[in-house]
DNA sequence: TAAATTTGAATTGTTAACAATTAATGCCTC
DNA sequence: GAGGCATTAATTGTTAACAATTCAAATTTA
């Protein structure tokens, strides 16, 4: 896609990481001329930024109808997991390859931040961080492929905890990430397997996938027939 | 991105089918009035397809100097077959809890087209069928994740193969392609996963990405100091 | 009243003119 | 001639007006 330059880019990262955060709730829509107020730019800036958006899967643009923030499916989560699974699996062994001190300590430092936010009790924050964690990792694999993989996974996925995220979720997956880091540290292949895929496993079954935000029934189905 | 539509669908696959069939060389230059001319259309539609080709890492778009066909580097190269690796895996394992008879008999109907190809020692049919045999088998795995990552995958490895590969080169993957049917239908993952990375590996070691087409040397290196 | 139709406002999509940038050419100076 | 400077042409980028579409409310009709 073409590249996207300053201002753009600007928008761009205003509008994703409010849907990270969950200031723009799944569904919400997002008019042209009224973003071109709110960021004080022209439609055809803004046009660029929901095609790029649309995109990455994470608003949905229909046409002549606009967009809206997108609100994936049970199905998209399931996939995506698997995607995100395998591509994590991948990432972690080229980061297993490539790891040195400097980089080690950036990602305790970084599960440092975790602990904090989580202590803290700033689950908005925890989130975006341990997004961040699996970033760092891809960084350190130095797989620019992978890295961008796993960033469009991980975008989507703030969705899809959204819609999806059993009430009572503790997530502390700090304790996790550190032990990642140890197995990438140990470089034993089978061991780092098994803690990526116990990882993004809690991560999966965090949430409710099966029948609690089903595809909608439709009004037949929930009145007809009696 | 913005959803293409109809006309843009069209200037947007050609384009891209000469980039895989190698009318349209690494480097070539891409005018959006030129490409206007062409295709009949105008210069919007010329940009957003441009835009997604850029996205898609099939062209190189540079501020106010225009697109070309893009040059992927030995770097590029090797990024994209370690994931390449990591998917087709993950596809495959997919696809294998899920085939059925008609499935395997599209595979093996493909599977003798790529034959046919072969024979008729069509060079420019046999790549673009392997790379069709791939994309069925993502189909097949029914994880539209995988199969959007996959599909870029192996647009991007059209250019790779023009670049990099051995002048020497048979390119007879048919028989692999076969392989890979039997060890899906058997059901055996660790059998399945040898050929996977059997013929990945195959595919990367046609290419040359050692030091035939490496990065520039500088002019200070080539002429420099003596 | 309920369905169908019309109307108009709100919104998105397209285009063509204009602006800005880059690359190339010719000219002048030394 | 070589290098530097201005001019010109070619190309890309932006914008603002116009066109087309959708959605919802108001009106009509049965």
């Amino acid at each position: 896609m073409a590249r996207l330059n300053a201002a753009e880019t600007q928008v761009y990262d205003r509008i994703r990481s409010a849907i990270g955060d969950r200031q723009l709730l799944p569904g919400q829509r997002l008019r042209e001329v009224e973003l071109c107020r709110i960021f004080d730019t022209t439609r055809g800036t803004i046009r660029k930024v929901l095609a790029r958006l649309a995109f990455d899967g994470l608003v949905d643009h229909q046409p002549n109808r606009g967009a809206s923030v997108a609100q994936p499916t049970v199905k998209d989560a399931a996939d995506l997991f698997v995607a995100r699974h395998c591509i994590e699996r991948a990432i972690a062994r080229e980061a297993a390859a490539r790891i040195d001190d400097a980089s080690a300590a950036h990602l305790r430092a970084h599960i440092d931040k975790e602990r904090a936010a989580h202590d803290a009790g700033d689950r908005q924050r925890m989130i975006a961080l341990s997004g961040e964690f699996h970033l760092l990792l891809a960084q350190i694999s130095g797989n620019t492929v992978l890295r961008r993989y796993l960033a469009d996974l991980v975008a989507r996925e703030s969705l899809i905890i959204q819609l999806y995220e059993k009430p009572d979720q503790g997530s502390c997956s700090h304790g996790e990430h550190a032990g990642i880091v140890e197995a990438l540290l140990a470089g034993n292949e089978a061991a780092l397997d098994a803690v990526i895929a116990a990882h993004i496993d809690g991560i999966a079954s965090s949430l409710d996938l099966e029948p609690v935000h089903p595809a909608r029934p439709s009004l037949e189905e929930v009145f007809g027939s009696r």
